[in-house]
DNA sequence: AAATATATTGAGAATCAATATCAATATATG
DNA sequence: CATATATTGATATTGATTCTCAATATATTT
């Protein structure tokens, strides 16, 4: 069984919730999407597949996925709230391009490393940050010059 | 008379829009406020003060302060756009207290350095970025302490 | 296993920010 | 002054998300 399903199965009994074939199914809808999903794609996803699962449901186990430290949200400003891989996936953050939406997964040590001291030096203690870095990728910058 | 209702003035005039009165009062009334609003908040703030502006064009105004490059969008993530002071208002980022919504305002330069090198890397022409740190306040970990 | 308590689900309604529609009004230009 | 164009505001609409609540499923206790 995926490691992933364990987790959260454990997630499930610790918090005394129950393990139903309706999380089971959105976890792994889930992970068998590599890219950024919004609730609405999935639920639009396992749709497709088999007896619907309610909306509602969709939203409501994507928060759990969240909590158990599973999911990670994401948002690229355009209203729609969107969950990336947080399992094996360290945490990273945003290029995105203007053009195309396109996103690369970028880290910077010397970034967070002075995130931290920024937090430090007003007297915050840090626990999650977010930054998304816009701009036009190559091909977007070739498309529009012809 | 304010430099940025000049900026403004001008602005409408290069393209060929019309300086109205309500055009100046959402421009005045987002002046008269230092801390960061929704168009929500302008409109409400508006409508105690005289004839009500429709709460659409107060929507649009703000669409088209931010062209004009005096007002800045921020996104905290709660599902509300607001906006802040863009013209004399150096480019900056933020920290915002989970605790209490407390937000202050940051600029590392060494960050900002770093991001151009990251995008570059990536062969993206940076436009603009955005960066949130969360985190808790010293107020607001002194009350949970207690 | 039956009974009881508790958690979960899903259909649909509700919410909330933001946008679109469109007729009435205001402003600019020939 | 007449005509073209822009703006406004009331209202409806959208779209994402959350809420409600009765029906259903799951656990726990006798």
């Amino acid at each position: 069984m995926k490691r992933e399903k364990e987790i959260f199965e454990k997630f499930l009994s610790d918090q005394h919730l129950r393990d139903t074939r309706q999380r089971e199914m959105i976890l792994e809808a889930f992970l068998q999407r590599e890219e950024h999903v919004s609730a609405e794609d999935l639920y639009g996803l396992l749709k497709k597949k088999g007896p619907a699962i309610g909306q509602a449901t969709v939203y409501r186990v994507m928060k759990l996925l969240v909590e158990a430290g599973l999911v990670r949200e994401v948002d690229f400003g355009d209203g729609v709230r969107r969950y990336e891989h947080c399992y094996n996936h360290p945490h990273h953050d945003h290029l995105v391009c203007r053009g195309c939406g396109k996103t690369v997964e970028v880290v910077d040590p010397v970034i967070e490393e002075m995130q931290k001291k920024v937090a430090e030096s007003h007297d915050f203690e840090l626990t999650d940050h977010e930054m998304y870095l816009y701009g036009f990728c190559a091909d977007c910058r070739n498309k529009s010059a012809k």
